[in-house]
DNA sequence: TAAACTGATGTAACCGGTTACATTAAAGCA
DNA sequence: TGCTTTAATGTAACCGGTTACATCAGTTTA
């Protein structure tokens, strides 16, 4: 490996500047008063010897290193660009750098977390990417963790941040029944640890009561979140030939592709014989064919939410430890609604 | 901020395991033999302690950092995400740290880079986020580095990773000509910098002169790679009523999406009075209606090429200075091809 | 048997910053 | 004028690792 070559140090500076290392330190700090004469000659060596301060030492010195990390299980969804996007922006807002890592404490877990206390200053960990066991230990060095789409667990008051998951579910499912007259409703799951599958099956169930349908166990298959696990799921489901179903809540806006796919390949026209819902509202929901009615989830928000939670931890400032973003419905054509709009599908129909 | 607390140090696992901390670091690191029973001793003060070594001093004393950085001008797009995540796969098996910026020297020329030889051992970029300038600094001190969608300057030798852009847009357009009868094309330029852009045109007109159409500068738009640059470049020239054109090429998939609503606000329909074409293959052309057709670019086998070569680099072996990765065009119906195949929009016809 | 080598370990300098504490000169005040 | 305060600066310890060099016992080689 490369050797760093020629590095300037402070001293170096502090030696052309004819001052002490102090002094330099101070004037780059901003830490004590420097006149302004010695001030004027430290930037122009540090200007002419091109002195860069040395980042670990720097680090080592403070014991702080200006970067947070990010947790998250893969990077291929589309959930995880807006989700980036609204940390980074809030991290580089702040000047803190931004490490990133995969991780998933059930298929990495004889591997250590690869962001830390050792790493970083503070930790986002998406969803299940950690276990319990590690987020306790976390806590246990005060070291600021902010959850984002999970609840902490309850002894810990770790902050988190996550949307409303089942009033907007219980909104759609409702839509679904009243609007459309629907009543037998396939629920695809997500992971079995997400706690925004569980939320979702929860105003899924409370829909169902509320409209005197009872529920059916056969009804709910899982889908996995994924456009893959939706259509193997579905195409199982749909070989077996019953119950009878008249639409599907897909369990979030991939799944939905997958679950277009295998109506389409037995023969069923959406929204006609099967009304199909999703949940997040991702960025290709508008195009699909129909284009898909869903919950608009502000991923990018919680982003940037969770990450200002993570400097407000930083600056030691109080914060809210569980802050619920709201959604919304979004009416597409794929539940059964039409609605004229020559714009489309650049503009939707939001309640 | 917070101090670290109760940092448990190698001096503490030395002296509860009764050796010195060069012992230590010798079994942390597997750089010197320890004898079984040391080994042992320490094993078990290291757990007990639950020490972790602490990342900063130690690349203080090794002047490595084990990160490398990649720059980015933003995260929104739908190009980002493959990326990273071939970039991801690469570092995390080299058992890196991957730290991200947003950065652009055309937006942020004031401020300096957030990732550098103080940062990172090595640096990925994305298209034009650095100048010439910059660069030149960078391979000044050494500092590794791999380019991203654009060649080095000539006299740089900095290695880098793009796609064929040339030969397949030659194809896409010819394919418009020959098989659709297209003779008027609309061009949509990327931002003026971007390598990329300037590689499709020279496609573009290579076809048209291939095929004996004069090139006409009136077809030429700035959709500036985007949605809404797209749409109100062709909005604006839609307006003028003229010249006649029979198809577009968008310049990248998100642009198509401009595309088509501009389209369809204008009453026109694809593919019967537009042929419309894009590049990328983005996850959502697919299931654009119609589909689009495009060019199939391997975005993720881009980052992992990316970041391979600079792991080559820091371990000093020899690079391939430039890769040029294949792309094969895509087949959907916005050109106005038909094709059966019941599992759409799974499966498409790739050339 | 002496010399050379090997394996296991310790000592202490070093990486490049920050900062507590000490020092000095100048300014403010009674 | 003498004392206190303040501004500007220097000295050196410290952050927590790595590693060159030294030591020493035990083994191999000449």
């Amino acid at each position: 490996m490369t050797r760093k070559s020629s590095s300037v140090t402070i001293r170096d500076v502090a030696r052309h500047a004819a001052v002490s290392v102090a002094t330099v330190s101070r004037f780059i700090n901003r830490t004590a008063p420097v006149s302004q004469e010695v001030a004027e000659r430290i930037q122009q060596v540090m200007l002419d010897l091109n002195y860069k301060p040395h980042v670990a030492a720097r680090q080592l010195a403070t014991r702080r290193t200006l970067t947070v990390g990010l947790v998250i299980h893969n990077m291929h969804t589309d959930f995880f660009a807006p989700l980036l996007s609204g940390i980074e922006a809030v991290v580089s807002e702040n000047q803190y750098n931004l490490l990133v890592a995969t991780y998933d404490y059930k298929t990495h877990h004889h591997r250590p977390l690869p962001i830390g206390p050792h790493n970083t200053d503070g930790l986002l960990s998406y969803a299940d990417c950690l276990n319990e066991e590690q987020l306790t230990d976390l806590c246990r060095v005060k070291f600021p963790v902010v959850l984002i789409h999970r609840t902490a667990p309850p002894q810990l008051r770790v902050p988190f941040v996550t949307v409303e998951n089942k009033a907007a579910t219980y909104k759609l499912i409702s839509h679904l029944i009243e609007t459309h007259g629907r009543r037998s409703i396939i629920f695809l799951r997500g992971p079995h640890e997400q706690e925004d599958s569980r939320w979702r099956e929860q105003g899924y169930r409370d829909a169902l009561e509320e409209h005197g349908i009872s529920f059916n166990p056969d009804l709910m298959l899982c889908g996995e979140f994924n456009r893959h696990g939706a259509y193997t799921a579905l195409k199982k489901f749909l070989a077996r030939r019953h119950p009878p179903f008249d639409a599907i809540f897909s369990g979030d806006d991939d799944a939905a592709i997958g679950v277009y796919k295998a109506l389409r390949e037995a023969g069923l026209r959406i929204p006609e014989d099967v009304s199909v819902v999703g949940f997040d509202d991702a960025r290709l929901s508008t195009f699909l064919n129909p284009p898909l009615t869903t919950v608009r989830a502000p991923t990018q928000l919680v982003g940037q939410t969770a990450a200002s939670i993570l400097f407000d931890l930083l600056q030691e400032r109080t914060v809210e430890t569980c802050t619920l973003l709201s959604t919304e419905i979004v009416l597409r054509r794929s539940c059964g609604c039409t609605y004229e709009n020559p714009g489309e599908p650049f503009q939707d129909v939001v309640r």
